[in-house]
DNA sequence: ATAATTATGTAAACTTCTTACATCGTTTTG
DNA sequence: CAAAACGATGTAAGAAGTTTACATAATTAT
C-alpha cells in the first residue's frame, strides 16, 4: 500500500531498507537522476563503485523489468515534475537553487501525503465537523497559523468558530465543552504537554476531539478521531517545515468535505460572504 | 528547425516531409507512444513493416543520438504532457475524487509557480529582510494567517516582529515607520484598501515596503519590491484558495535565504531555539 | 564454529542496437 | 531514351549493452 508518488521519492525512503551496494547504486541515481537515465548499466555501476548485476537487480527491486525499463520510469518520474528529493538546502546553494529545492520538498510531501489520504478518518471529521454546534481550532507555535487559518475557512459555515494559542483558554474552554462542540487540536508532534492535557479536559466532555497529528500520538490517543499526518520532517534545524503544508491542505480538504454536505443550496450563502468583501477593494478596472 | 512543444506533435507536424518507410515509422509510434517507448526496435520496426536501421534513421532525424535515446526522449514528452491539470471539485465527487483534486490542484499550482520564480525580486527581498532592524507582517482575512506564519518564521532570526491585523495598528505602525523597518504586506488581491492605505503610509516614512501579492495590484505599486504570486485561484466559491499555499512556500524560500545569508555560524542558535521547546513536549518513548 | 542464508561479483550468453555496405528505385542529364 | 547519379531501404555483421547462471564472499543464525 506504499504507494510512493514517483520514482525518487519511493528510492529515496526506501534508502535504510536497502543493502550495501543498493545504497551506493541509490545514491548514484539520486545525485544526478538526469544523468542515469542516459548513462548505460556500465556507466552507472562504475559511478557507484559496484557490479552491473548489482545494478539490475536494483532496479527489478523497485519494479521495473530491467535496466532500461528503469530507465525510462526514472525519465517519467523527472519528467513529471520533481527533481530534488526532499534535497536538504546547503549553504552552497545560491538563489537559482534553493528555492527550487523548497518548493520541490513541498511538492514531494504533498505528493507523499496525497497517496496516503486517510479517507475513513477523514469521512468520519466531515461528519463531525458538519453536525458541530461549534468549532474550537487549538494549536500552539507553527500550528497556531494553520488553526488561524482553519477558523477563517470553517466561520464561512454559519457555525461559530474559535481559535486560541493561549493555553489557558485552551483549557477552561475544553473543560467546559458539551454536546455538539467540536474540539479540533493541530499538532506536528502531537506531543506538546499543554495541548495534550487541553485535549483529555475536552475528552471527558460530552464533546468530540478531533486532532490532525503525528500518528500514535499522546494526543492522537485522546482524540475520538484523528487526520493521521505522517513527520517526514527535514530534521535540519533551519529548513521551513512542509508538514504544515500538508496540513492547510487536509483543512481544505475537511471543509472541501462539509461543503460538499451541505449540498448546493449552500453556494449562495458562501457567494454571499464573497460579495461581502467587495466593497473593502478597489475595482479591477485601474 | 520550428522547436515543437513535444516530441509527438513534431512528429507529426513533419508527417509530409517525411520518406515512406519512415511515414510508416511515424503511424506506428503515433498509433501507441506509451508502447514505443517500451518496444525495442526490432519490435517496432515489424510493426512498422520496416527494417531496424530505418527506425534508427528515424530517430536520428529527430534529434536523438539512437533508438534509446529516442525512446527516453518520447516517455519524457508522453510524461510532461499530462501535468498542471486543475480540475474543479463537484458535488458529484464522492470522498475518493475531491481530496485527490485539491492535492493535485495545489500541487499544480505549486509547480507552476516554481517554475516562475521571480529570482530578482526574492533575492532583494532578502537583502531587505537579512538587515532589517525590525519587521513588520500585515495582512487581512486569510493573509493574515499567512503574516502569523510568517512571524513564527522570522522572529527566530533575532529580529523584532510583530503581526498585525487590526487596520488600525497597522495604519498607526506604518505612519511611524523609520530607517531599518521593513513592513511586509500580504495579500491575495493587492487590492484590499485599507491595507494598500496602510502601505501608502509606509511608503512616506524611512521605511521599506515589501509585499507579497498580486502582480501590478495598487499594493505591488506602493512598494520597494514585490514578490509576485499570479492569482490562480479557481473562481469557485466553495474552493479553497491554493495561491496562500504558494505565498507560504514563498516565505519559507525568504526565510531560507536569510538564513542561507547569516551562514553555518546561526545555525547554533536556531538549535538553541528548537532545543528550548523540548521540555514542552512528552518524549518519545512512549 | 559451522551451517544457512543473503549479498555481491564474474563471466558467458543473449538481446538489442548500430554501422558498413549492397541493392533497388527514382530522378537527372547527355 | 539510356546511363549515371542520387536517395531510400534492407541485409548482415559487428559492437554495445543487458541479463542470466553460477561462484564466491559476507553475514546471520544455530
Amino acid at each position: 500500500m506504499t504507494n510512493e508518488p514517483n520514482l525518487l521519492t519511493s528510492i529515496n525512503s526506501a534508502l535504510p531498507k536497502l543493502s550495501k551496494s543498493e545504497v551506493k547504486v541509490a545514491e548514484a541515481i539520486l545525485a544526478d537522476p538526469e544523468e542515469a537515465t542516459r548513462s548505460s548499466i556500465g556507466t552507472l555501476a562504475s559511478k557507484a563503485g559496484v557490479s552491473e548485476p548489482s545494478v539490475n537487480r536494483f532496479c527489478k527491486r523497485f519494479g521495473a523489468t530491467g535496466f532500461p525499463d528503469f530507465k525510462l520510469k526514472l525519465a517519467t518520474a523527472l519528467a513529471s515534475g520533481v527533481r530534488y528529493i526532499s534535497r536538504a538546502v546547503d549553504f552552497e546553494d545560491d538563489l537559482e537553487t534553493y528555492p527550487r529545492k523548497l518548493f520541490d520538498n513541498t511538492i514531494s510531501a504533498l505528493m507523499v501525503a496525497r497517496d496516503h489520504l486517510p479517507h475513513a478518518a477523514i469521512a468520519r471529521a466531515v461528519d463531525y465537523l458538519a453536525q458541530a454546534r461549534r468549532i474550537h481550532f487549538f494549536g500552539l507555535g507553527t500550528s497556531s497559523a494553520v488553526a488561524k487559518d482553519a477558523e477563517h475557512k470553517f466561520f464561512r459555515f454559519n457555525v461559530p468558530v474559535s481559535t486560541h494559542e493561549d493555553p489557558l483558554m485552551q483549557r477552561m474552554l475544553a473543560a467546559s465543552g458539551s454536546v455538539g462542540d467540536v474540539f479540533f487540536f493541530i499538532s506536528n508532534t502531537g506531543r506538546t504537554k499543554v495541548l495534550v492535557e487541553a485535549a483529555e479536559l475536552a475528552r471527558k466532555t460530552e464533546a468530540t476531539v478531533v486532532s490532525l497529528t503525528a500518528p500514535n500520538s499522546p494526543l492522537a490517543r485522546q482524540s475520538h478521531c484523528t487526520i493521521e499526518v505522517g513527520i517526514t520532517e527535514n530534521t535540519d534545524d533551519y529548513l521551513p517545515m512542509t508538514s504544515r503544508i500538508v496540513q492547510l491542505v487536509l483543512l481544505d480538504v475537511l471543509a472541501t468535505g462539509v461543503t460538499l454536505r451541505r449540498g448546493e443550496g449552500f453556494l449562495p450563502h458562501l457567494a454571499r460572504i464573497k460579495e461581502s468583501l467587495r466593497d473593502t477593494r478597489y475595482s479591477t478596472e485601474d
